[in-house]
DNA sequence: AACTCTCACAACCGCAATGCG
DNA sequence: CCGCATTGCGGTTGTGAGAGT
């Protein structure tokens, strides 16, 4: 098995993990970096994607609510992923590091009081811990007739109409069912658009005319990328250095 | 200007949980 | 029930930026 890559992102890599998810939406972690041409693991893409890449997710900026939130629910105990929940657009690393390298230190320093939350709130955030965790417990969703949607690839309608699948050639299009790597879609695991879970189409569908995808800057614009990363990259391609710092 | 230290955060790792045949 | 694959979580590490000397 060829090893993966292991170094920080590239632009070209994000974009390249972007535009997949984008057209094909996500399928299963462990086959896609193979099918959109990232020398990844499928573990590392999914980070990257729920920590940086997903446009629901803010960073920086926490508001003092945030932080209380943060150390009142970590104070009785509850996990990262739990605190991600009740804080939309941040993700668990995020809150993670937020907590190591802030509010620990602020705590151990008796900067902020450390207060008791409500009864009412915790009350409330195990309540909607238990909708996540048995939704069929609170509502049934009805389930779709897959066989209906998914014909020859695991995508929907909505996107085959609307991706040129020509616009890009070194992204490929998810295996059909029944090859040897079959997605083995299941409802639970139906493809999803960025468009239904932003409500807004947050990506250009600019093509570049010469390498096929937008570039970073067309994407996310240069303070996507922080320290200037964007720039010291630019750089080192232009000089043809293996290694950016 | 050069060096060291600290901070912030991206990304890795190991393990647990979950899903599926 | 079992074993394997995949996904999710939490701890930890590595690295660049900026402050301090």
């Amino acid at each position: 098995m060829a090893a993966f890559k292991k170094s920080p992102w590239t632009p070209e890599e994000d974009m390249q993990l972007v535009t997949y998810i984008r057209r094909y939406g996500i399928w299963n972690w462990s086959q896609m970096p193979q099918h959109a041409g990232l020398s990844r693991s499928g573990k590392s893409c999914r980070l990257r994607w729920m920590n940086y890449l997903n446009p629901e997710v803010r960073r920086g900026n926490y508001t003092q609510e945030e932080d209380e939130i943060i150390i009142n629910m970590r104070h009785v105990g509850i996990g990262w992923s739990a605190i991600a929940a009740r804080l939309p657009g941040r993700s668990d690393n995020e809150i993670k590091n937020r907590w190591h390298s802030h509010l620990k230190k602020r705590i151990a320093n008796n900067v902020v009081e450390i207060m008791e939350p409500e009864m009412e709130e915790i009350e409330s955030t195990m309540d909607t811990l238990m909708i996540n965790d048995h939704p069929n417990d609170f509502f049934a969703p009805e389930v779709p007739k897959l066989e209906e949607v998914y014909v020859d690839y695991p995508i929907s309608p909505y996107m085959l109409n609307n991706i040129d699948v020509s616009s890009s050639s070194n992204i490929n299009i998810p295996p059909a069912f029944g090859t040897s790597v079959d997605p083995h879609i299941s409802f639970w695991r139906e493809p999803y658009l960025l468009e239904d879970v932003c409500g807004i189409d947050q990506y250009a569908t600019y093509v570049d005319p010469v390498f096929g995808m937008p570039r970073a800057e067309d994407w996310f614009g240069e303070s996507f990328y922080p320290y200037n990363y964007l720039t010291r990259y630019t750089e080192a391609v232009a000089h043809n250095t293996t290694r950016f710092t």
